[in-house]
DNA sequence: GGGCTTCTGTAAAGCAAATCACATTCACGA
DNA sequence: TCGTGAATGTGATTTGCTTTACAGAAGCCC
């Protein structure tokens, strides 16, 4: 309870509220802790929740009935999710599940209506983040539509050495790792596809792994392959842009000086 | 200007705001009108406005730089466009042009954001309407990954059918006409692919084209193939459900008992 | 009506990527 | 430490779709 109290106050996204309005949220609120592979919510579902991860990392991915799935996103902590259900009468679309060992608050979706009723900022501010999460997914479909298995595949890389990526001594380090099938589930292909193209760019000198640890050798050769500019990669990993592909948006704030660009929250 | 007031008012995002607010909305509003082809709106662009649709029908685009083109959706009269310009400091993402001779009203953002500081009714609103098209767009993404050319067009016409068909004798007579290449460029093909497959389609007895309107003969066959139920097909155009993968939303609304479901309109 | 453009139809050739079918290496818990 | 299941690597084959290349039909403006 104390624990929600304290992550409900953190995440940014209300980070604006009333004390007397953070209670009220806080007194609904319910912590559950998930293991890995554990299912937060199915397709099935219509519980009328939204969700906050206070610790552990969430996956997002959509299941066919004959088996195919495919990465939506994944969810940090601080992090938002679930939060379409909130005015979507219907079920939840794709499926929720602890990519590690999860901590998650459940706010009822009632209450934070409620809330939002009285606190226009709050209002304001799931518009952004479901605004920012809407531009990124549009991004993904023009590139679904658009480019080569390759070139998706190197856009990711991107993505991944802006949000997870430290800067080290040759090179970037990418500070997650993912399986073959798992970047292959996120761009729309098929893993043997990935582990061809990743066995390339390592012979074109542009990537190198060892231990499961990827590394970006030529950041800015790799960003010429898909025409971007490259992006801005940090000691600390989370960097932020506007490109972003892949992540589902929504961090904790730092001390923020101004909030509007990129973290959605307000 | 007495146009532009009769249009905010009407549509259905901005029904329940009070008449002084609608007088301020309708102070900053400008309506202009477009002639057939001609762009509201560039990827480049950056003038920070929401657009209402008065009249016509818009066709929001996406272009790559070689010349390939997608359609992202439609919008229809009384719909709100360009809404993610709203909190997105970056640029449009997309173009948006006039399919046919067109009127819009432009609302400076800063006016409606004002607005919905005040008003966490239209706040709201906007958070549905953006949700419920993302809601949209992520089925979009989900069938591109999933379903072959095929199964996308044949989900596609079951979509026209639900909003633009009408019962007739002997099938549904869809009340929009699309070119093939317009077809091919909302669910990601060629028009030479589309032209393939509808020629399938008819001598499947599926469906029938005469005088550039096409025909639905058997919805229920036809849903059968993407493993959908068929859609409700009224006698007005106009009818609603879940699964509309390719229009924009947010009619106005007509009586309406509730305002939850598919009108994201409050 | 005639000539223009834009749309539709068809078919062969090429290709990117999926599929299938393995061998190999790695991670990690018993 | 070893063994086992998961992850990676690699090739042969197939396929769905694009590309390319035309030819006919249908609007439409002068």
């Amino acid at each position: 309870m104390a624990k929600a109290i304290w992550h409900v106050g953190h995440c940014s996204l209300f980070q604006q509220l009333t004390a007397a309005q953070l209670a009220h949220l806080e007194l609904k609120a319910r912590s559950r802790t998930f293991p890995k592979g554990a299912a937060i919510y199915l397709p099935s579902d219509q519980a009328d929740c939204v969700f906050l991860l206070a610790e552990g990392r969430i996956r997002i991915c959509s299941i066919t009935p004959d088996g195919k799935q495919a990465i939506m996103g994944f969810v940090e902590p601080g992090e938002v999710f679930g939060e379409l259900a909130l005015f979507q009468a219907s079920n939840h679309e794709e499926r929720a599940e602890a990519a590690i060992l999860s901590t998650v608050v459940l706010l009822p979706g009632e209450a934070v209506r409620q809330v939002m009723e009285n606190c226009p900022q709050l209002a304001i501010g799931v518009t952004k983040l479901i605004g920012f999460r809407r531009a990124r997914i549009e991004r993904r479909l023009r590139s679904l539509l658009f480019r080569s298995n390759r070139d998706r595949l190197v856009q990711l890389l991107l993505e991944l050495a802006e949000q997870y990526g430290k800067k080290h001594s040759f090179g970037i380090l990418v500070g997650i790792s993912l399986t073959h099938q798992e970047l292959a589930s996120i761009i729309g292909a098929t893993r043997e596809s990935v582990t061809m193209i990743l066995g390339d760019l390592k012979k074109e000198g542009l990537i190198h792994v060892s231990r499961q640890k990827l590394r970006i050798l030529d950041i800015g050769r790799l960003a010429g392959i898909v025409q971007m500019p490259a992006p801005s990669v940090g000691e600390v990993s989370r960097s932020e842009s506007t490109s972003l592909l892949f992540r589902t948006g929504h961090p904790i704030q730092p001390k923020q000086e101004e909030n509007l660009h990129d973290s959605v929250g307000l």
